[in-house]
DNA sequence: ATTATTCTATCTACCAGTAGGTAGGTGTAA
DNA sequence: TTACACCTACCTACTGGTAGATAGAATAAT
């Protein structure tokens, strides 16, 4: 079997395509821009992803597994219920620094435009994370590390938008110090 | 001075844009799809509204006043603390429900390549919530009506964040129910 | 070891379609 | 008779995508 080579203008493509996708939005972004930022002709782009669909659902897996990965570690580096959240959290900080926001969301904005295999991906993202913070707050609810008067579910699903919103809202309103604001009080309203 | 007439025509374009954009995004959708909607050709769209970015500034502009007279309307309706909050919520609840994602969220998820003009007024949108809910909830505070153990500027942009994320997520991932499971766990949080 | 062949990545040049926007005209109502 | 709402017809720039060529590396045949 012929090993899959991941060249480095296909890396390049991934990971420009994402950072503009999630600055610019889906149709905010062409083959164009794409082939100034990475340096290589828009027929050439084509050559390594034949249609935009495709690109981006290549953009979106890259990105899910990335997460995919960060939340096993988390897992494996805490133990404690708020610190795993608090950990999971961080992980939207980073895109606040960098000004970029979440990849799902940008997508979610343009949802009836979007090709059904990308509506798919990005509904299974969100997916994943409310069933990953869902594992970990009924664990927690077990130890009584967390608050009893709400149910795993809810906490999963509200956890998640909370930090999906503050990275959307935070990106333009007051930045890394607005978003750590919002990440304290999830952490005082969870605490048991 | 000339009096603003507002004609039946314009109405419809302001009306029919806003949700064009809450379901395609800025850039996802084109004169030529708001004259379908519509049923008046590309050029009138001109005549009423030059570009598009002063088309969606008006947009932009209906949808915060509207906003904020709902706001004053929730103040008027309720006096406590945690109902206004809920009523602030159910606001959102109608998005979900008609399948339609917040204007300021589609524009948010676009930032880079928005006009200053649409970026400004997408920002004050949010600062204007933010805002409001802060003296909602130091009033409730005072009043002892909701938990104090966060302060009202934390309080604010979290409900904002939560809700924010909740109408973009839920609607791709399950809708009126998965809202109303974030909206408990937001009152049930806030309680003293 | 030296050809001959195929594959890969890239290019230039182009396509049809659509984007936002303009020029100039027609009908109608005050 | 002027002003407005609307039209047809058009423009330029850009969209995602294709055709066909070229240079170089990898593979197979002699």
């Amino acid at each position: 079997m012929k090993p899959v080579v991941i060249t480095e203008t296909k890396t390049q493509l991934l990971r420009s395509a994402e950072t503009l996708i999630r600055r610019r939005g889906y149709s905010g972004f062409s083959y164009a821009d794409l082939s100034d930022v990475v340096g290589v002709k828009k027929a050439s782009i084509h050559h390594h992803y034949p249609t935009k669909e495709r690109l981006v659902v290549s953009v979106l897996a890259a990105y899910r597994s990335r997460y995919a990965d960060g939340l096993a570690q988390i897992g494996k580096r805490h133990e404690h219920a708020l610190d795993r959240i608090d950990a999971y959290g961080r992980l939207y900080l980073s895109g606040v620094e960098q000004n970029l926001g979440c990849l799902c969301a940008a997508l979610a904005a343009e949802l009836e435009t979007l090709p059904a295999a990308l509506r798919d991906g990005t509904t299974a993202f969100f997916q994943e994370h409310i069933g990953w913070l869902e594992k970990i707050y009924a664990e927690g609810l077990s130890r009584g590390d967390v608050r009893n008067t709400i149910k795993a579910k809810e906490a999963a699903r509200f956890i998640v938008s909370a930090l999906e919103g503050g990275l959307m809202m935070e990106r333009m309103v007051s930045g890394r110090s607005g978003f750590k604001m919002t990440l304290s009080a999830i952490r005082k309203m969870l605490e048991p």
